[in-house]
DNA sequence: TTGAAAGCGCTAACAG
DNA sequence: CTGTTAGCGCTTTCAA
């Protein structure tokens, strides 16, 4: 090994040098660290105390290489740019670091091929795997699934740890507050057609719309950004109705500026309910009612539910965790005039 | 090694089982994937094909060991929910992606101490490291420099290679865009003592407002968030002036809604500039007149120069990159009254 | 409880 | 141009 080719850094200390400087054995350094039951205690004391000092941190790459245990785990998300993301992130990332994990996060910009190649590049470095809101199909999540410990989230599969919000509940309670204002027609402003959690949610408003007894609407497909908002309200100029819940925040923004440039005033000619509650939906105009979800708790509990995973190699439930959503009132719904 | 012990994944093809199936030597297969040019065209040929269909991937982690070379680079940024940091992220992984490095972020929550657990934990994985908006000490990051080629963002060092917003010019700008509209004395509300891009700011608006002799004035310092706004806004009520220039778009926007809420109109009574141009400084009301920093770029451009340094020892160019900040206007600041 | 030795998958000198 | 041979730093049998 040419000595002016690897990194020119300082090398740092390995168990070799902590072990010529305790007399001891590399073995015994290496247990001290990855075992410490294994060894003497007293051995165990000098061992670390000599490490201390000399700043010897365990290599984990070169303990990944025969254990296969890198304490990496990877996150890809479909937009990093989409706030929607940042507290998913968040939760992920307290959890993965308390438990020992640092987390590799890749963004897939939307795109399938790049999902693709991000997970190929990160699957031999990784421990486990999870996918916020992947554009691959199932086959191709069940490939990467059969290499890694998989979990999905904010998409149901079957064979494969989901974690997503109860948009059913959520729907459910927003269409009540809709109907307590005096609402009886609900239109539902669409995203993506090939979302999984659009189709959830359109479902889940035709179910309680049903048995509330009001007659659901529906418009879209449109793109689930500001753009796609606005597009949205001047395809709802057409057809109007007092309130309309929007597949998502981003959108309900957009739908709402739209709304207004048109001349509609918000909450009193229409009443708007979004999804999710983004940074952002407490400071548009106005503060929009949305049904909140625990974006937070999601990435907490997905990396929770991975880390339970690693050790065994049986799925342990494989009925999809369902994290509670909530109503959470604000300006831009008002009682029907 | 116990068997049962490692991931009990199906054990992906290495360079032997290739190196079998095309009857070479495990050290040209090697060669084949890391050199191409030292082995025969045809052999190499060969051998390519034979990964191909076996699936044979080189793994990164063991390349990593005799090498040093991971392609690994870690983003360590303040705050993954500060929407300040999404493009940046978006425009670090492009560049590092196109380079064929995989990139680590990690979140530090604004804490020092988590910021420097955050780097031992990344600096035996990584080749490089961009600190964006660091928390550290320069003599911490002097530290973390020496051990791997290290680029900071958002700040300034005289020994380590600097990305930043031209502050200066975007201040200068806004100055000019305040002026023309007929203000005469302009407030700077403060963000945290302890940044270096607060100092920047404050120092850039004294020189501008000197050099048009206009009357600097200064409330602070606040907290970065929405919070802090609505705390300025409180503040500020003391004493008013007819134009402010906010540390950043979160307080601007926080500070916007508290003028509001205290029946201060806006822009009428007071004109409002922000910074960094933010996702939602366009959608809040009104729509935050801003600096734009170049985000998206500032991301890309700090991975750019630490690919530069990755080979090299010793430090390019010293001096910090300055990159364009661009005024944008929208409707937070009107002619005075 | 400890030491010796083999090996994780790959790279890089050194001969041939 | 290719095969042989040492390792990279750590873990883990296997003996002692």
């Amino acid at each position: 090994m040419d000595p002016t080719q690897g990194p020119p850094r300082p090398t740092s200390p390995t168990i070799y040098d902590v072990a010529k400087a305790c007399g001891v054995a590399p073995s015994t350094v290496s247990r001290a660290f990855s075992r410490p039951g294994r060894v003497n205690a007293e051995t165990a004391e000098r061992i670390r105390k000599v490490a201390a000092e000399l700043g010897y941190r365990t290599n984990p790459l070169a303990r990944g290489l025969p254990t296969g245990k890198t304490s990496l785990l990877a996150l890809i998300v479909a937009d990093v740019t989409n706030p929607f993301f940042f507290q998913i992130i968040r939760g992920a990332e307290q959890v993965a670091r308390k438990a020992g994990y640092t987390m590799l996060v890749a963004d897939v910009e939307e795109s399938m091929e790049t999902e693709r190649e991000a997970l190929d590049r990160v699957i031999p470095l990784v421990e486990g795997i999870v996918l916020a809101t992947s554009r691959l199909s199932d086959s191709s999540i069940r490939v990467a699934a059969k290499q890694r410990p998989t979990v999905v989230l904010n998409r149901v599969m079957t064979d494969i740890p989901s974690v997503v919000t109860d948009n059913a509940r959520g729907m459910r309670r927003a269409v009540e507050h809709l109907v307590e204002l005096g609402h009886t027609t609900i239109m539902y402003v669409a995203g993506p057609e090939a979302s999984w959690v659009d189709g959830m949610r359109w479902r889940s408003l035709r179910e309680a719309t049903y048995e509330l007894e009001l007659r659901p609407r529906r418009i879209g497909p449109f793109p689930p950004t500001v753009d796609g908002g606005l597009a949205a309200a001047r395809a709802f100029g057409d057809s109007p109705t007092s309130a309309v819940i929007v597949y998502n925040d981003l959108m309900a923004i957009g739908m709402m500026r739209g709304l207004t440039e048109m001349g509609t005033r918000i909450p009193e000619d229409v009443s708007v309910v979004g999804f999710d509650n983004i940074f952002g939906s407490d400071f548009c105009t106005p503060p929009l009612t949305t049904v909140a979800a625990p974006l937070h708790n999601l990435g907490a509990f997905a990396i929770k539910t991975l880390l339970g995973r690693l050790g065994t190699d049986t799925p342990r439930t494989l009925r999809p965790a369902l994290l509670p959503s909530q109503l959470i009132v604000r300006g831009s719904t008002a009682r029907r005039h």
